[in-house]
DNA sequence: GTCTATAATTTGATAGAC
DNA sequence: GTCTATCAAATTATAGAC
């Protein structure tokens, strides 16, 4: 055991965030809030404590950093979804989506785009797609038989749309109350 | 009969849009396209054609713009749903997201200012947590009975949900499929 | 009511030193 | 990889002529 932060090989490193981690957990914080017109290079270098120039360095245009910023985002909740023929998968997408009401008190990412689609560059556009089509596809599977498909996107689009509610209201119950109704509709 | 505009009484005339109008019309497309930090006043200016700072003459800030925005945004939707307590009630709330994807290609104002609720004056997320207040109490009076509330809740979030997601995947079908299958899970 | 002109600030982005 | 310095353009907003 060291008294340093534990790493192990290759594959099973955890080290702390590197700064190109960081500076997407910042932009990601402030996208999410705002939107990708809400928020600049500037908010996103002095969030992390570097300069602007420096963010360039690691992201080129907002283009770059926006596209990053989905395609994360998208991996990671898809990841945390785990496999949807496993039990208690419903409840595991409904606790996904709730996670951004109740610890996160954020806007969905990929929601904060989807509102955006037709105002952002089009590769970012096209992760948000695949961030939905992932998310329906993965929904079907965890309904499974006839109509899946239906179902999930009525599963999908009511969690989406709870999220989006709760938040405009100010109302984090709303959500709750909303996602066990759709469960016991598409179930 | 007029060669021009037929004009009525005070009461009831109809007067082709004024500038003011003319500028609410516009600031709304651009908003719903790109968000409360996704349009200028140069821009809504350049789409009546006028300079910004006439713009500026009719609503001092931007705050001011788009409190007027939503709020009108708002009585308008309402306003053509009519009466809840009269027949084809859910029906009409189903046409009145569904004009925003299929007739508009557009987000919901309040869908969008909603997405941003965070980042956005005071003054406008109050206007945007008055329109789901009204659309859920709406709903809840159309829907009526036992549990109208949660149900109208339901509708309303799956119905705004559908709107994103279908514009975010480029697949205004999904709409029609999601809102059929939350009219019979909620009626 | 609309314009020109302009102020003050912010934005995305680049060049080049260290 | 980060910094200073800078740019050109865009932003919200105001002053004052017409």
């Amino acid at each position: 055991m060291n008294a340093t932060q534990t790493n192990g090989t290759a594959e099973t490193r955890r080290r702390p965030p590197d700064r190109r981690e960081r500076i997407l957990d910042a932009a990601e914080r402030l996208a999410r809030r705002g939107g990708y017109h809400g928020f600049s290079f500037r908010d996103v270098a002095a969030a992390v404590g570097i300069k602007s120039a420096s963010v360039h360095h690691h992201f080129p245009t907002k283009e770059d950093l926006a596209r990053e910023l989905a395609s994360r985002y998208c991996a990671r909740f898809i990841s945390r979804l785990g496999d949807p023929t496993k039990s208690g998968a419903v409840e595991r997408l409904v606790a996904g989506y709730r996670s951004a009401v109740r610890t996160d008190d954020q806007m969905c990412l990929c929601g904060m785009f989807g509102a955006e689609i037709d105002a952002i560059p089009a590769a970012v556009a096209g992760a948000v797609k695949g961030f939905y089509r992932l998310n329906v596809d993965w929904a079907a599977r965890a309904l499974r038989g006839k109509g899946s498909e239906a179902r999930a996107e009525t599963l999908v689009a009511g969690l989406a749309g709870a999220l989006l509610i709760a938040r405009s209201m100010g109302e984090a119950g709303l959500y709750d109350r909303v996602a066990e109704r759709l469960v016991k509709a598409v179930v």
